[in-house]
DNA sequence: CATGAATGAGAGTTCATTCAT
DNA sequence: TATGAATGAACTCTCATTCAT
């Protein structure tokens, strides 16, 4: 009598754990999912049960990693941001070559990496759609992206100017105007892709003449 | 079971009307409030309630007036459209003058429009985040007002080709290029505003030297 | 206006499980509490929080389980069919016995099965009073309840005709009139057991011996 | 100054009436689109708008008259009641005629008046689903229309066996079993119409043919 | 009398969160 | 860890009722 063994031997019960567990990978593609929705439906409208659809697992699971609904949010910016970080690098290193190559080159690599890419895209919107629930996050991306980015940019016009190439004085709104047209067909994608498409490569060849060459015919 | 007591008496002894009617006026008040909130807010974060309370009438006359919340937020971008429209009249009409001076104006007036208006952010900021509840929003956004305003930039860069001002070819995306960065501007303020404010009459009028003169030394 | 403050927070810090989780059960507990419920007061004048407080739950379980009213609804309908279904079987296998023998047995199940059990009463009320909520319940009943005990007290009829005990041409509304008192039985309990009740068995003897014997007196 | 001939002079505002008022005439228009709207759709899912709505009236004048939506209720069903009356007027008053022939005129007449009128369907109707609503309506029914109908069945029974045209002892159930058959159809149709449409006169002859010969073969 | 805007209690439904298993 | 039933606050929407006009 009670011999204790088979107190709690059977196959575990029901509502017990029905794939091997592997907090890493769940973690992931919870964070995946999340993403995704947040980024197409914006955080109001993707409910948990949701993303742990999307991602294959169970409701309860999603909050087991990240507590709250919010909390799932801010992980999800905090992982995509290395995702922007690494784009920003490497630009224009290159002193050699003329500051009007270094900055063609900048300005390709701008059009290529932040309209380009749909994460960079949809992390831009989350920004404006749910700013405000991460202040956080502006202020990062703020400092982490703009400011590199225009960083760079500054450095290839005041190396042009040194050298006697580029003709302007140096304020701060010189790489606000630069990135503009970047930044435009960011949003114009956003927004009027269906309507009426971009031609990204032509509008960087003629970004890149206009800043250039400027619209006053040359003496 | 099935014992038949207590025939429910329903809702009773409700409350009548406690404002004089005017519906024009709270149809209006509620518009407006709706709209504050849906740009502050997002729409799935505005509730009927926080709408009403703002517009000082009770939850039901909202949807006395506009049936649906979705029915709200369309009535709130209906009712926007005009304010953007006539932003873009009157963009260099005056072709006596020269066409880098109505070019100028067209940006100066673009910036001032564009950017400094609050409500012209909200709205975009409420294309961006809920274009998807009303796909033809972007649709109109864009054949009434962006495609205005580009053809009016337009037509100054071909005037000042044809009159010899100008040295380009003109294509599509010149005015992609010259609105660029007054669109970043407004997507700066919308995010950034906080943390690194913008000098606008600067930036509108280094945008304006850049794009005379281009960043390359004349001969 | 545009303020952008209180960044709502929405639901949060709501309630947990309270009680072990047997959906089986609970599934249970919910159907039988509303099919009493719309039994009693009409499917209109029944909550969702009646509903649940009866069975012992939390508002939301029930519609966990069911989606919606209407879906509370129907299923309560699709598991009270099973219970009319068996009152109907085994009526005159027997054909050993006499024709008259047969439907006096077929009549005193009659009343039992369909008078006396309350379910009987209340689907069929429901039937009436919400029959236009669900059309494929009335031809259901229609097809498993009424069709299969016309048939029984058909064949009956029929045996006792071939047998030569019966006198009368057999045509479809035989059944009907012979059923008739049954169903008026079943509407008078309804409507009214208060003011008048019925003597069951003694309406059934009176019903057996006037549909035997018939009015008019014997050669 | 203030000669007061232009005090509340002009076209009463707006909100004003808009129909030249004739209280009788809108007490019964809407009496008559509440019967409808109540016996089709149940009391619950019948609104005040629809009401006022389909008798051409605001909605204000349907609770000017009734007070409330309970009120405009029990309104139909008293106005009903005569409808109901004097259907079972003038039922089998010729003494003169066979027994036989009475019961088959007052079985043919309550035929035709209970299944055939409309009006006596949807009131039936309401006394299932809505008869908790006014426990007073199904008393009125069984003392005015019920009990009535018996008597007058009771006496032409009476009279067949004091005559020696019957055969059978009178008891209180005699009435409903003959009566039976009538309910069943009222109820057939209400529920089964459309699966399996009634032939009215046939069934009525079958009625009568059962009722006064019997099914057991004579000698 | 008549109108219909205005009110607000209450109902159905959603969904973040909890927790026994 | 993992599951999903269970919870209940909050939200959208309905509608009887009131009342200024």
């Amino acid at each position: 009598m009670l011999t204790g063994d088979d107190v709690q031997t059977g196959p575990q019960a029901k509502g017990g754990r029905r794939r091997s567990p592997d907090p890493e990978r769940s973690r992931a593609e919870v964070l995946d999912a999340a993403f995704s929705l947040f980024a197409s439906k914006g955080f109001a409208a993707s409910t948990i049960d949701d993303i742990a659809r999307r991602a294959g697992v169970a409701k309860g699971l999603v909050l087991f990693h990240f507590k709250t609904k919010e909390g799932v949010f801010h992980e999800v910016i905090r992982r995509a941001i290395p995702t922007l970080l690494y784009e920003v690098e490497a630009t224009g290193r290159d002193d050699a070559r003329s500051a009007a190559d270094l900055l063609r080159d900048a300005l390709r690599q701008a059009y290529r990496a932040a309209v380009e890419r749909p994460e960079a895209r949809a992390i831009l919107r989350l920004l404006i759609a749910e700013g405000s629930r991460s202040p956080q996050l502006a202020a990062f991306y703020h400092s982490e992206i703009v400011t590199r980015g225009n960083a760079a940019l500054t450095r290839i016009v005041r190396l042009g100017i040194e050298r006697g190439e580029f003709d302007l004085t140096l304020d701060p709104n010189v790489s606000h105007v630069l990135l503009g047209p970047v930044i435009g067909a960011i949003f114009w994608r956003m927004l009027f892709e269906d309507v009426e498409p971009l031609d990204l490569d032509a509008l960087c060849e003629t970004h890149i003449a206009m800043t250039l060459n400027g619209l006053l015919r040359r003496a």
